[in-house]
DNA sequence: CGTCGTGATGCCCATAGGGTATCACGCGGA
DNA sequence: TCCGCGTGATACCCTATGGGCATCACGACG
């Protein structure tokens, strides 16, 4: 007994007359005769009543058509959902990302994404660059955007470069090197620097002490808080300069950002697991590469 | 697609292993390859991901496992259905009947019904003989428990006799004639009858007054109540005799029935229609059949 | 390095399922 | 009254589907 036998059943069912049901199905009627012969051989139990000139049901043919009707519709319903899913209409994404470098872009693209595929339920978790690296490691997590965490399993985990941002110097527009097009990094040493705490992200910190100990100074450290608001705030305050990538400007603050010389950049990732590749999250990275081959990710902003 | 497919696929996803999955549908691996293969196609979409050491779910792999659970469970459910429907254990029996004959065993019968198909819904309509009768005629009632009609529409509709019931009188105990084994239908010529309102059952009024016609006298009606209750009350008062059928005097009551000779009966018959007969009206037959040759019915009454 | 166990592939065969022809039977129109 | 039409059932034939066997390619494991 298979499904065959019940959509048989359903058309005969329906039309009361086997005649009338084998050319709805564009089949032959004596192969409709005994395909219901074979189901109700299978039920154990009559469902149809036959005369040379009435179909009708009986009580146990009545209950079967209703189920039958449930059930077609419902496997029809279930197909459905299955190919969705496969296709990345239906499903989960679950998404790690740290905040101020995504800000720019992960409100605009979450609502893109949203309108686009209605169906996923998207789960969001922010955390520090190093957690999310790893939470995606674990499996926690279907993607993350983060900073690439190099010691850490990279094995099965890939990655797709959403950018390199440069580094470069925070400044009050009423400093005196506001107006600079760039700036050397040694003509940091000495000053007061604020520096997002290394906790907060080991990548960025480690990329600022790596450029000044190339351009031959140690760091000064006047403060390394933990959210990049407090470095513009302690700028703005005038506790020193500080050093942050280029895109975690607010749009219509005042301060200005310097770029250092020579470029310095840390890469802002995806990253998720090679082998689990779940087609809503094909359908989140073909919508990253999109806008970021139309620059729609940092508008006016250089790559 | 059929069913053959999802319990396939089915059984795959379970074990997570084509090769112990075919052991357990005692199925060459092979097979089932195919299968997987051909559902695979049908969707659209790949449900299983494969290699050489392991077999894992894909997310629409993952979907089609839960809706196939759900839809195998509601099938194998809904198969149940239909049988207990076409072995009468499940369904519906809209039973019509009349009160006072039936009431000696009516409860008693029901209750035994209800406890062997205890799925099936129970409708109960107490009404007259003849609309008894004529519901069952259109369809409304699937079965009745009534006196025959037999001008109405006979054609179509099958009956089963209970029991002949006998005429008789009713009489107080302190009657002159209570004590009398059968009375002769002669001797209440010129006597007060309390006979049951024709309209509330043609074929008991109609036999009474035949029965006296063929004594040769013309019956003196005093009342003619609606309700059987009341030709007892009237009787009990002193009103008149009651002519009534030997089943219907409650137990314990001080009144005696005395049969009239020659005897006259009138039948209690179940009807339905004869194309018309669903699985719970058959089991309901059988157990009337049965409980009438088991003399459950009346119990200490004579046929 | 050979063995084992996996899923995939190729080939063969039985049979399930469909088609054609035909039957028996009532209804309706001529 | 009779013939034609349409019904579902039956008989028979044939094909394509689904299963089995043998085998392959490959990675794990001893």
């Amino acid at each position: 007994m298979d499904l065959r036998h019940l959509r048989y059943f359903q058309a005969v069912a329906e039309d009361l007359s086997y005649a009338r049901a084998a050319r709805r199905l564009r089949l032959a009627q004596p192969a409709l005769s005994r395909a219901i012969k074979e189901l109700e051989h299978d039920l154990g139990a009559e469902v149809l009543e036959r005369s040379r000139h009435f179909v009708r049901l009986t009580p146990a043919g009545a209950v079967l058509l209703q189920e039958t009707a449930l059930l077609l519709d419902g496997w029809e319903e279930a197909l459905r959902r299955v190919r969705r899913t496969a296709s990345g209409e239906e499903g989960e994404l679950r998404l790690g990302y740290i905040g101020p470098p995504t800000q720019p872009f992960l409100g605009r693209l979450l609502h893109e994404y949203r309108q686009r595929y209605p169906l996923v339920s998207l789960h969001l978790e922010e955390r520090t660059p190093e957690r999310v690296w790893e939470m995606v490691a674990k499996g926690r997590l279907t993607a993350g955007l983060t900073r690439p965490v190099p010691s850490h399993t990279a094995l099965g985990l890939r990655t797709l470069v959403l950018r390199e941002e440069r580094l470069g110097v925070v400044l009050r527009p009423d400093h005196p090197l506001a107006t600079r097009r760039s700036l050397p990094w040694k003509s940091l040493a000495g000053e007061p620097l604020i520096v997002l705490a290394r906790r907060e992200g080991a990548s960025l910190h480690d990329a600022i002490l790596a450029a000044c100990r190339s351009a031959g100074f140690m760091p000064r450290l006047a403060r390394t808080p933990s959210v990049i608001g407090t470095v513009l705030s302690y700028t703005e305050g005038g506790s020193g300069l500080g050093i942050v990538t280029d895109s975690v400007l607010p749009p219509g603050t005042t301060l200005r950002f310097v770029p250092l010389t020579p470029a310095q950049t840390v890469p802002l990732v995806l990253v998720w697991q090679e082998d689990l590749d779940p087609p809503p999250l094909q359908r989140f990275r073909g919508l990253l590469e999109d806008w970021k081959t139309t620059r729609q990710l940092w508008p006016g902003r250089p790559d």
